[in-house]
DNA sequence: GTGGTCTAGACCACC
DNA sequence: GTGGTCTAGACCACA
């Protein structure tokens, strides 16, 4: 599991941190019940604050990626993660929109913004490879 | 030309505001040349502060979308808006990549996703009926 | 709007707090769409740090109580607090089941207990005497 | 007896093993005099920690529920469990009063409360039935 | 002015 | 060892 943060970006690290994990379950290089390094190993890794690690594991947690036991530690979701819903799909679209808005007015045709998303999706959805 | 601003969501109202106007100009419901309010006059039509105009319109110029005369005012930028160069779709597809990664966590399949991105093409891509 | 914290307690003051602020919005000291001091002028006040506040605050925002805006502030929901479901319910019954447990062991009949409730009830269901 | 404990609770181990000797004493599982398992044959049969077990126990004997004796073992207290005083009415109270605040608040009103505390006294002071 | 983010360092409860 | 809580102090984005 590698984690690239971009400490220039404007994007916050713990979002950064979300969206690493995220993947890695996406690519199944983190697996259901699989544990996740400790907050403090984990920040003494990357070399952040373990309150910035805290704060992405607590939203984690909240959106049902990962279990955080006292002192098991934490571990993704063994139950999977919940599965989309009418409510995210909504808040997908909303994301979408203003993506999709600007790449209209740049040029961006439908199928061109479809295959970037489908090499998204193959490079995403692959399985680890060992 | 409608604005709908959110002041409960979690993103700047400034953003919101620019995700508009680039949605209207997607719809051609504004046009290349067209004249868009003065800072000030929008401003007071929604109610906000001067300053959060001030700072879409500034970024909308930056990004290409509107031109600004000291005199004339603010217009959609006649020449169209700059087309998508390699830059673009990199921006494109590091913004697409936590929403990809989330679908599929969340057994979004790229059919499903594919489908969330045609109906907005389609939406937004319609031009402005009267 | 009284705020008592026990920092003897072991219950944490970002608890106290959330507590005292859910008391003050049932007995209508605090109605929907009222204003809440913001994370640093009530932490001055009740002499804790702004972290604990805000703590209290987002927990609060996330179990619907109240709504944080960037700038504005922190306001009660206006649409109201959102009705018990059956989760919440069930959550209640969860943490009443110990508390009657050992009442029964203790003697403590159910009409007792009852009347325990009602004077709650009563007590904080009261609209705000001015 | 049955003992039930969520491992992914926030509740500590120790504290739910707690709750349920209290109810299985409740119920009257558990009698006067009664001996319990072993602080160690408990916790192997649960799978837990010594020491989890043991600040159980302690605990419990803390607030009368049952005695431990270097040699006999542990049991039930002979004498009954110490009947309600002021300070536990008291200490019910300020444990209940935050969940009628919270259920004030999300309209839950006294009859409905008062239903989940009799249908509790009513599974809970049921004798054992074999 | 507001909340959001990040850091650094401390103590505690739990197992 | 784990996470939970609390403090203190800093800088930034937003309006």
């Amino acid at each position: 599991m590698f984690i690239n943060l971009d400490f220039e970006s404007k994007e916050p690290i713990y979002t950064q941190l979300m969206h690493q994990i995220i993947e890695g379950i996406a690519r199944q290089e983190l697996k259901p019940g699989e544990a996740l390094p400790s907050v403090r190993s984990l920040a003494a890794d990357i070399g952040i604050n373990l309150h910035t690690v805290n704060k992405a594991y607590q939203q984690l947690k909240q959106e049902g990626f990962i279990l955080i036991h006292r002192q098991k530690g934490v571990v993704v979701n063994p139950d999977g993660i919940p599965q989309a819903d009418e409510a995210y799909m909504e808040l997908l679209k909303s994301k979408l929109r203003p993506l999709v808005a600007e790449s209209i007015c740049r040029g961006v045709n439908a199928d061109e913004f479809i295959e970037v998303t489908t090499n998204l999706y193959r490079d995403l959805n692959k399985k680890e490879e060992i």
